[in-house]
DNA sequence: GTCTATAAATAGATAGAC
DNA sequence: GTCTATCTATTTATAGAC
């Protein structure tokens, strides 16, 4: 009789073995990192937000660098995965196009830190991203530059760049602005934003050349 | 005969006596705060960039937040200037619209380090901001919204929010991507993006509500 | 105004007991 | 898996000579 417990996945009876201490440092960093960047972050910080002890994070993960590492990867691979299914799904582009706004709002709300890093990364030009994020990233850009083409080759959409219909879509994609006495910041809906992004998205891509 | 040299303004004699290592170390500063953040920003290479001593930025600044504060200041005063500029000159609400962008486009221009700045900031949810700067960021929001109010009311826009329509055109307005194996990056031209921004503006205020 | 040397504080990471 | 104590490196900031 060999022994099996051994012989299971080692990730994934870590996560059963320890879910809980895990789980609460992932939430816990992408709340820190998504507060305050990579640089700004604090181990402590996460640590005492997870109520989980610091050393732990250098147990669960190899340091701070590979945990920032490990959200980025999860985020942007639902993203990728979502946004993937949406470009090949048998629908007109213009639906397409409404499919990856949502693909990416829905993402975004069920991870609320989400779109602040994503906007950091931007910022710092992917500086902390690995590999297998790039190849995420990449694809979701493609993901959208498809769908673009699609409706180019069926005469509905006009030339653009994606990359700037990608940052007209993820720009106003972030969390409204809590603060700062900019007034009416916080009375924008999920439902309206996206909304809206949709409608712009679609207006750029069909509205005239004028 | 009373002494005048001492009688001037302190900071226009202090810029006169040291604009070289001061001017150096602000411009050395920006790139590292947009390349870093604000906490990813490391004094001794600003310093090392400047070719100044690492002390002279404790002469010239208090601190490395004080010097940060200084550059935010100056960036998002003359954008807020700028945009007034564009909401009170007389002509149409849409030929407003494009000024605005321009506006912008331009400032970013004249300081290329400015995009990632704010785009961080923004992530930030303005974190390190101070009194002056969120009053220029309030001033360009409320220019924004009163370009809009008065297309609404000359029946030329719909009604959308002046957050999200500013969140459309920043998003874009930033530096190209450079790296990341994106196809296509950085084969977009300042002027370009200026006029996808400014049609896609445009298109989102004067466009069909479907 | 400029420099060297160094203080002082932070913060990432690890050893080792339980 | 979890905890305490601690090491170490980095980095902001200052003192003081020139």
């Amino acid at each position: 009789m060999v022994k099996k417990k051994k012989a299971a996945n080692p990730r994934r009876s870590q996560v059963e073995r320890s879910a809980t201490s895990r789980q609460r440092l992932l939430s816990a960093a992408a709340a820190e990192f998504a507060a305050r960047g990579f640089a700004g972050a604090n181990v402590d910080r996460i640590a005492r937000a997870a109520r989980v002890n610091k050393a732990m994070i250098y147990y669960h993960f190899k340091s701070k660098a590979a945990l920032y590492r490990e959200i980025l990867r999860d985020m942007f691979e639902a993203v990728a995965v979502r946004v993937s299914a949406a470009a090949q799904d048998p629908a007109a582009p213009a639906e397409k196009v409404r499919a990856f706004v949502d693909a990416i709002a829905t993402e975004a709300e069920a991870r609320p830190h989400f779109p602040p890093i994503w906007f950091r990364e931007i910022a710092e030009g992917g500086a902390h991203l690995d590999e297998t994020t790039v190849a995420s990233i990449t694809g979701i850009i493609g993901a959208l530059g498809r769908i673009l083409h699609e409706g180019r080759a069926a005469g509905r959409f006009q030339a653009v760049n994606p990359l700037l219909v990608h940052a007209g879509i993820v720009g106003p994609l972030r969390r409204r602005l809590e603060r700062g006495g900019v007034p009416g910041a916080s009375m924008v809906s999920r439902d309206q934003v996206v909304a809206h992004v949709q409608r712009v998205a679609l207006l750029a891509l069909e509205g005239p050349t004028a």
